[in-house]
DNA sequence: CTCAGTGCAAAGTCTTTGCACTCGT
DNA sequence: ACGAGTGCAAAGACTTTGCACTGAG
């Protein structure tokens, strides 16, 4: 399953939530761009649809879609945060180059096996797990080899 | 090849910066835990040793040791910096409770295949990577079922 | 002796909160 | 018309900067 603008708005209708102006166009700009976004990224996007927004209601939608577990939040290098709207239902894994904090998708992961294994050894009742790799991109290798 | 507190002092004293007991406090408090620590948590534990230290000078170093790739950066879920003191050897994870944030170690993973195929199809130079798993532990299990 | 390193205070950046007004339902 | 949602301003959290003093080399 992907999320695009459209299905988020019916899963926030599902859940009552209002479908204001601000809050379709952020989603506009997020189905729209293929980058990750900071809050101040999308503030000046939607500024341009929607002038009179505040930087604050987009903190709090951004906040609402994360819990939603419709965009992801991206740990990138640097710091500030990054959403990312989420095209897999699916969960997914990043690989971050530590030069210039570019972040890879990447969906095969096979940790089911070790999961059970822990869990078994432990007694922890599993409900998730985060991979990250660390790496330099290509570009960053040439350039500061 | 690890690196030790010892180590990364003989990498400071190779670029000519001075070893102060402040800095060599931090790396203690580093080498000698295994959590992804932030700031103020390098600051409280420093100042048991070093009472009269400052948190800007654990902002500095950490950037220092940042940029000469001794440490790295973490970003786990919530806000805010970690580093941990980057074990390219002997790495080793964390299976973290939800419930009342214990910590249990492991070791044996194996992503060196995955981490291979990443390699290959992105271009990246892998430098490492984070895995966490997320779960309840058998007490918070009991306590709030 | 020198200048990198330090600590304090202040400034800066990013994010959250309080509050009255607005507008989607 | 009701209450969630909004925008402003202010507060909060975290990080960086300016500056004079200190101490490692």
């Amino acid at each position: 399953m992907e999320f695009t603008d459209k299905k988020i708005l019916s899963v926030l209708k599902q859940h009552h939530y209002k479908l204001t102006p601000q809050r379709k166009a952020v989603l506009k700009v997020f189905s729209s761009s293929q980058e990750h976004l900071t809050p101040a990224d999308i503030y000046e996007k939607v500024r341009q649809q929607c002038p009179g927004i505040g930087l604050v209601t987009i903190y709090r939608f951004l906040q609402m879609l994360t819990e939603l577990g419709l965009i992801c939040e991206v740990h990138s290098g640097d710091s500030g945060r990054r959403y990312i709207i989420r095209r897999q239902a699916v969960h997914h894994h990043h690989l971050i180059c530590s030069g210039c904090g570019s972040v890879v998708d990447f969906t095969d992961c096979d940790l089911s096996e070790l999961g059970k294994r822990l869990s078994h050894e432990t007694g922890f009742e599993m409900e998730g797990h985060l991979l990250e790799f660390y790496g330099r991109c290509q570009r960053c290798q040439t350039e500061n080899s």
